[in-house]
DNA sequence: TTAAATTTTTAGTTTTGTCTAAAAAAATAT
DNA sequence: ATATTTTTTTAGACAAAACTAAAAATTTAA
């Protein structure tokens, strides 16, 4: 498989666990910064290779086949992360886009290593799942904090925007993946919050908000 | 740099370190598996971007920029073998393919952090020379087997084929980097050599011995 | 239920890196 | 010194992955 035909595969599965209907050609293309008709040359290429489903004009699927190769891509993907994160003290938003070269080298045997090295860790650096080797994925009951009720301990345990801008701005409030968060009080009129996160009281904006995951 | 750039620097690079005047189109090609006409669009291509010197029909030399490029692919390449080896556990001759790809990584970052993880090695899996952050690389008197005098002790300290069957020739013998070797006997009809090699006695044919780098 | 707007596909180019076959230059041998 | 051989370059073509512009299909709205 080409670097190309992998970005798309990993594309199509992410936006397929949003949205499980058939996935059109302009979401896509929005996500890889292409074409429409790129796309379109591209769905003909994978529906050959019996990667995804693929009827002109109907959007597209990932086959069985199509969604366990996408799943072993999102495993390198954040296997890699956790090396450079635990390893290579790199920190949590430094590491997508070297992953995003890392994710492409080809050998099964250096990733299953890769994932012994780093003792078969379930979680990346920003809290998504890491498939195993079988393309297993350990679900874990994850909420957003907006969604979240008054007065009741939380833990932080991901991101839903995993942008370097989002990420140094927690960095920068001391949030972590692991710091507990309690809700105090919600302001009706622009959903800020009141929270206590790890002992200190601060105010988080509905932005934030729909950006955290909690469990 | 595209990765088939990188890949032809590197090779001409190789080729200049044996033979240091201007390198032609057909050893390139040899090496990369390719057509000498391939080499020659690739060396104008190179040219325009002074990572070469080239005239056409005088063969071409690699420029200071292009030199210093070379030797960082080459950084790359190896220390991304000792990752392999001292962290991952892969043998000596497994690691070649995997460092193709990753020495094609880009970060400048990642490679001097993964230097530092792997505690600024100088040498390789294979005994070759790591060059620095800086482009420099550790010279050592190396020689060959072969050219060694008689009941002298020596030290394995490298190959020079690094092919996987010669690698897990010498696995099979116990011949490894450090071992220590003394010529006992050399048999001048056909250069075969009766060693000792870490205290046991054995006879190495004169293409070993030539394959062997000592100290 | 047509008309308008949007989405998707087709057709035809472009770029990169490769190839083959032929021409040109250089090296070697008689 | 010329002829032959080898090496190198040019010219033209191809495949992959992208693009633009136009056509076709679908969806939405009046």
């Amino acid at each position: 498989m080409t670097i190309s035909e992998e970005n798309y595969l990993k594309v199509i599965y992410h936006l397929s666990l949003v949205s499980p209907k058939g996935i059109n050609t302009n979401a896509i293309a929005g996500m890889l910064n292409t074409k429409a008709s790129s796309v379109t040359d591209m769905m003909k290429k994978l529906s050959d290779k019996e990667l995804v489903a693929y009827q002109k004009y109907q959007g597209v699927t990932l086959t069985e086949k199509g969604f366990h190769s996408a799943k072993m891509i999102v495993r390198k993907h954040r296997l890699w992360e956790v090396f450079l994160v635990d390893k290579l003290n790199f920190s949590w938003d430094e590491v997508h886009e070297i992953a995003e070269e890392l994710e492409h080298i080809k050998s099964e045997v250096l990733i299953n290593k890769l994932d012994a090295f780093l003792d078969f860790p379930t979680f990346d650096p920003h809290g998504d799942p890491i498939p195993n080797a079988d393309g297993e994925i350990k679900k874990i009951n994850k909420l957003l904090l907006s969604d979240s009720q008054l007065n009741k301990e939380y833990q932080c345990v991901g991101v839903k925007d995993s942008s370097s801008e989002f990420l140094q701005y927690l960095d920068k409030q001391k949030i972590a993946l692991g710091s507990k968060i309690t809700i105090k009080e919600k302001e009706s009129f622009d959903d800020t919050l009141l929270v206590e996160i790890d002992s200190r009281e601060m105010t988080l904006s509905n932005k934030i908000a729909n950006n955290l995951y909690i469990k």
